[in-house]
DNA sequence: AAAAGCCCCTGGATGC
DNA sequence: TGCATCCAGGGGCTTT
């Protein structure tokens, strides 16, 4: 499911909820991406300080260490201040004095991580390599360009390598690309500084509104409160092969990059 | 160092 | 109805 927007959405429907809330327990399903990395029994007592984003990871800052938390594939979060036994997809309980926050992941490619620290080497090696977020300050235009300059491969591919810049996934590297008019199989290092720039703002407006749109939901995305994202609706190329062009009514084109669909309009992308 | 492939896993859609 | 195949919002790891 889940890029930066789902994961925001997610963040901002349950941050408020959980904060300052006492963790009283934890409660692991099946093993996900990575084994929790503590006994669940050293969360009891711990106080849930705020809860934050880094590209499409979730920190869950306690009085003591952190929990990072990745959706994968297929992963949702809910929380509410009763929960009933868990289902077969639900792989992680963390019970607060405010609520349950649960984890649901049919595939399983989520993960629930501990660390002591941001310093903690769990942490550095998750988050430590990843480019800057598209929707703050630090996304430079100038140091965008550059970044690309240096990218020898498809545009599409560099924005889903989240080393430049963090949180496109497959359906927003594919919005994005549109929007600003260019082929998603354009060399990264190709771009001219306009493009890049027109590119940068793409990024950053189809982000936004995809988080003030609740996200999309393509099958099972819901935010910790159960609702759906409505994104999707307004999508221009990501999965629409074969449907007229919202703008010139050519179809869109599908084409495999990466093992990854892309989606695309043939006359209004330039290469 | 960058780039390309390979997996992890389950379920839904499609085709025979 | 049954079974095989392909595809899906990600990304770390290994190999070139």
């Amino acid at each position: 499911m889940p890029e930066l927007p789902e994961v925001e959405v997610t963040r901002l429907s349950f941050a408020d909820r959980i904060q300052d809330s006492e963790i009283l327990g934890a409660e692991l399903g099946k093993p996900l991406r990575w084994p929790l990395g503590l006994d669940p029994q050293a969360l009891v007592g711990r106080r849930v300080l705020s809860v934050r984003r880094r590209g499409k990871y979730l920190l869950i800052d306690l009085d003591r260490g952190m929990l990072l938390l990745h959706l994968g594939m297929s992963g949702s979060l809910g929380f509410s201040a009763r929960v009933g036994p868990p289902g077969v997809h639900d792989h992680f309980d963390l019970v607060t004095t405010r609520g349950v926050l649960r984890l649901n992941d049919p595939r399983r490619f989520g993960a629930v991580v501990h660390a002591h620290g941001e310093n903690d080497p769990v942490a550095v090696k998750l988050l430590g390599a990843l480019g800057v977020e598209p929707l703050g300050e630090t996304f430079d235009a100038k140091a965008f360009h550059a970044a690309l300059k240096l990218r020898r491969t498809a545009i599409k591919q560099v924005l889903l390598s989240g080393d430049v810049v963090v949180g496109v996934g497959n359906i927003y590297a594919s919005e994005a690309l549109f929007l600003a008019g260019i082929r998603p199989t354009t060399a990264a290092w190709r771009l001219t500084r306009p493009r890049a720039d027109r590119l940068r703002e793409a990024i950053r407006d189809v982000l936004a509104r995809a988080v003030s749109r609740g996200g999309s939901t393509l099958r099972d995305f819901s935010n910790a409160h159960g609702e759906s994202g409505y994104f999707q609706l307004e999508a221009m190329v990501y999965d629409r092969a074969g449907e007229p062009c919202r703008t010139c009514a050519t179809p869109i084109r599908l084409l495999r990059q990466g093992q990854r669909s892309t989606y695309y309009c043939p006359v209004c992308q330039k290469p």
